[in-house]
DNA sequence: GATGAATGAGGATTCATTCAT
DNA sequence: TATGAATGAATCCTCATTCAT
């Protein structure tokens, strides 16, 4: 029920979100890095495998990062301020209808996953390669991040415009819709990354009770 | 918008599903491996771990499996297998009616991840350790799973009852509210994993366009 | 007014004191490293040039000890204990006065550092490369050893056999004499270890305002 | 018998002996790294702890000094030729009896000692970190120094006044003591330097066999 | 004088695996 | 089945040093 390839993502070019402040090697290394660690994971790719990519030698590498840990929590740490700057901001143009305030923040979710596929897989995948403190900031974020979805939610069903049995369920059901993307989508001209984040409103509506077009 | 813990899974006892054949200690290995590789990956989990959660010496691991991969490889295939067959057992007592048979097969996706959270995560996550050739039949197996469902929805398309404007975009979104369950969902007396598998299969269904209660 | 040579000691073969258990590779490992760590120093002495001595791949001594610190422990634990052990042996074979006493303590003292004269550099010189906790096993026993010494000129100035000053400074210069040793003797037929001894013994009682042959 | 810490020498300010010339940076690096190498041994003492102690990259200290090893073969330089300087100086005031030429042979060694710590502990236990033509002026001035102390004692046995039956021995326990202050002494109101001093020689004489006072 | 980026050699240690017992 | 000892390749990282700026 879920499709994937051996190698997890395709080894298509890494692109850091416009808000990554990186200049010159420091950021050739954290797009390396991020094209690396999501199609193979950050254990299976080495400081070796790296610098090769990059061309340089493994010990160049620790002149811009004290180590291999500290490139991914600032991959993750960029991930998650991207994710988290991309849904306030969606939610602070979209006015005070919840369904508005719910559509604004699913298309973001999902545009953010369907454009930068792989700083989504490192940021969900590889956490968890991180010591706490440096993946404590995050979690941090993560937890806003939650708490944006479920205090729009909230508010609809307390202005009765959602109808939902279970508040949690849901906000997990529409935040994985967003989470899988990297695993399956691909834009095409039939179904860009608009479209998509249009259908996965569309769904989170459907899901708390409200009728397509409302 | 999503929930994890820094170190994958909580450090639970891992259970194979009923339908795994093995006994003595290759089934412990088995069993640990599955704990392992859940909670702290494949590349991070070593061999030598793996002998030490066993009281045994690593050098023992080789009477039993011929590799590190291949005990990978083992877990993988049962759980896609498992995850299969009961996708398939679940169509089959499901009747005709494409919502009937929508309905048991989300139920059937959500309790086999509920209840087997680690299996899913190996299987998921780190079938892309394998070489091609290990991973070959439970990509198929997926494949196969996967069309499954995308029949369903078709049939029930086809007959009316479902509306949906991109069959593949609702396939995903619903396999994803059950592949993500392992990192976040413990069952509660509040939600146990029954009632979390009829939930899903509502949110299913509003996602086809189904009234609740259909 | 000190005299030694640019590689510390001759790279003589060094022997374990007979209170030493260990077998086989584990004891090769131990008598190689004692050798090297005495010779250059533990920071100087790598595990490749320890393995290459042993005829051995580095990654092979990790099966017999835990780290190169835990070698160097070893080595430490064993000297200090073979030298707290020759000093308590001497002072109950020398009978109840403070002369026969100090003689003994002074001759055991001597004898240790001349016949195995790198592990006495290694205890000295390379503890400090411990990390405390496996340092300070040996640092106890260093207490006790310094004050056997001390107990013995306390009672020998409360009898009124010894005349000092500074019990401490004369304590401190009768154990320098010892742990000197290593950088410039070797036995030789005019002073071989036995007489070394007795001068020292001598000598540590002249400090203490004994009338020779007394 | 002996009583050290862990890391060798309290991290004290280090002084350079004011025969030192060397002015600004060049200072600066020679006391920064008298002070690392003998808390932590030249080995384990890395040209980056020494330029982050200075608050400078490492490259910079490289238009001070050729290389790492130039620096300690300067600090063992300035070491060997202050205690030199500092013998023969004492010897030229003392007089032409042997009892007050070993006087001020012992007391000026001891202050030395007692005074510069961390130089002496660098002299003493890291030139054989050094390459012997680097080595090889110290160790001349060390012959020296020695040649210094054993000419008073075998001039003092020629006239009588000194009964001792091995020179060298004798020597070597009157050097030891001096020796072995870095690791124990610390100046009190109840032990300063020039009591020790005093002490030292004390003891010395009694080595020789004279009496106190005389 | 000082810096930042880089290098090549080498640091200790861990890896999956083999094999004689 | 299981072990202990060993291996060769690989792990991340630090070393002293260089050099263009």
């Amino acid at each position: 029920m879920a499709s994937s390839s051996p190698s997890r993502l395709r080894a298509r070019k890494a692109v850091l979100p416009a808000s990554a402040l990186a200049d010159g090697t420091r950021r050739r290394i954290l797009e390396t890095a991020l094209q690396l660690f999501a199609s193979r994971g950050f254990h299976d790719a080495s400081i070796r495998d790296l610098a090769k990519e990059l061309e340089l030698r493994p010990s160049a590498l620790y002149a811009h990062f004290p180590s291999k840990e500290h490139v991914l929590a600032e991959l993750v740490r960029l991930g998650h301020e991207a994710h988290h700057e991309g849904l306030r901001t969606a939610l602070l143009g979209a006015g005070a209808k919840p369904v508005e305030q719910l559509r604004a923040l699913v298309r973001a979710h999902t545009q953010l996953h369907a454009t930068h596929p792989q700083l989504a897989v490192v940021v969900n995948d590889e956490i968890h390669a991180l010591p706490p403190e440096l993946a404590a900031p995050s979690l941090a974020l993560r937890e806003q991040s939650s708490a944006l979805l479920m205090a729009v939610i909230e508010r609809g069903r307390a202005q009765g415009v959602f109808s939902v049995p279970n508040a949690g369920v849901v906000a997990a059901a529409i935040s994985a819709m967003g989470l899988r993307l990297p695993y399956w989508f691909e834009p095409t001209p039939a179904l860009d990354v608009d479209a998509l984040a249009d259908l996965h409103a569309e769904l989170a509506l459907r899901m708390l009770g409200v009728k397509a077009g409302k």
